[in-house]
DNA sequence: GGCCTTCTGTACTGGCCGGTCCAAATGCTA
DNA sequence: TAGCATTTGGACCGGCCAGTACAGAAGGCC
């Protein structure tokens, strides 16, 4: 709809966008109604209507969100080593544990939305693929550096770990414990 | 609620149960309606409710459906076998495929219903467990038979195999796409 | 200050949905 | 056929929820 103009519209914008990816997180997406969304953030209908042009499309926005999180997060490590995947890896189990067990932040909102909207469910895959193409970059350095077998293809180790963080993050969350994830990473 | 104390009594509330199954598989638990439910599997609402005590009871209800569904499918392969075992992944990518990348019967309701209350994220959690077992029994045959690592644990295998399945399939049905199951399995 | 764009408050609507209720039909047993 | 338990039809209710409408406030620019 329409892009905040000012810098107090950005910061509204801003809050619903981060009130409705905690809540969605949290009860997931259909799970969470406008208005909770709006009380959270403190902000009023026509606000909202203002800058997304329906719940479909906040949500497309909550997914945006979410994958700038997880990739922020990530940026903290240095995924081309041995070590700091090791790192990365720990961070997440860690994660997962203080948010109480509840999955993927991209994940859950993946599965939910290819449900609803092919228009959604491409919206979550395109987070994949951005997510899953920082694991290449790592991946190649890697093995451009003999830290990884020359003949392992950088962008099939990318997906095969995504998928083990999904499976493991999916499991754990159903049976509310660290070990499933653990044993997957 | 009541059981079903007659043949037919028993025939409607499978028919209900089969026709939740089929709606929650493909709209999500959230997004089917008690009387889709009900015009599907053409019912009347007095039925539904002389059967199950609420929607969740329903939706545990069809848990446990799916976990028989998956069960008796893999039944016809011999998993303690690695050309059964790859026959199995081969079947559950045909599966995924045939379906119209829906990902899996049980882990796509276990996602959304571990968001929807502790009751159902619990009964989800039950069903992945008795899935695991089958496999960790076929994993364990196969130790025995050295086909396997000795110092392999048969638990470890059998979670983390169905960790890379649902990884599999949760990546596969966001991206529409067969390879992220293959690479998986 | 005057004017235009951007932003905000809120009441309202139409539709859907889970769940209740009660009366009636159906089948079983004798 | 009577009498009982089981099963069924379907109208109804109260609540919630996405989205609309419209009036008004705030802020920037001259």
């Amino acid at each position: 709809m329409h892009e905040p103009k000012t810098q107090r519209g950005q910061a509204r914008r801003a809050a619903i966008v981060e009130a409705a990816a905690a809540l969605m997180y949290e009860r997931g997406v259909r799970g969470t109604s406008i208005e909770d969304v709006l009380d959270a953030a403190e902000a009023g209908k026509s606000q909202l209507y203002h800058y997304f042009s329906s719940k479909d499309d906040l949500s497309a926005a909550v997914v945006d969100h979410q994958l700038a999180q997880v990739l922020g997060a990530q940026q903290e490590f240095r995924l081309d080593t041995w070590n700091g995947l090791r790192a990365w890896f720990d961070a997440l189990l860690e994660g997962q544990q203080s948010r109480g067990f509840r999955g993927c932040p991209i994940g859950s909102l993946a599965v939910e939305m290819s449900a609803m909207s092919p228009e959604l469910r491409a919206r979550a895959a395109e987070a994949f693929r951005h997510w899953q193409r920082t694991l290449e970059r790592a991946f190649a350095s890697m093995r451009k550096r003999g830290l990884i077998d020359a003949d392992a293809l950088p962008d099939d180790l990318a997906q095969v770990t995504l998928a083990a963080i999904q499976g493991g993050y999916l499991l754990s969350t159903a049976e509310q414990d660290l070990q499933p994830m653990v044993r997957s990473l």
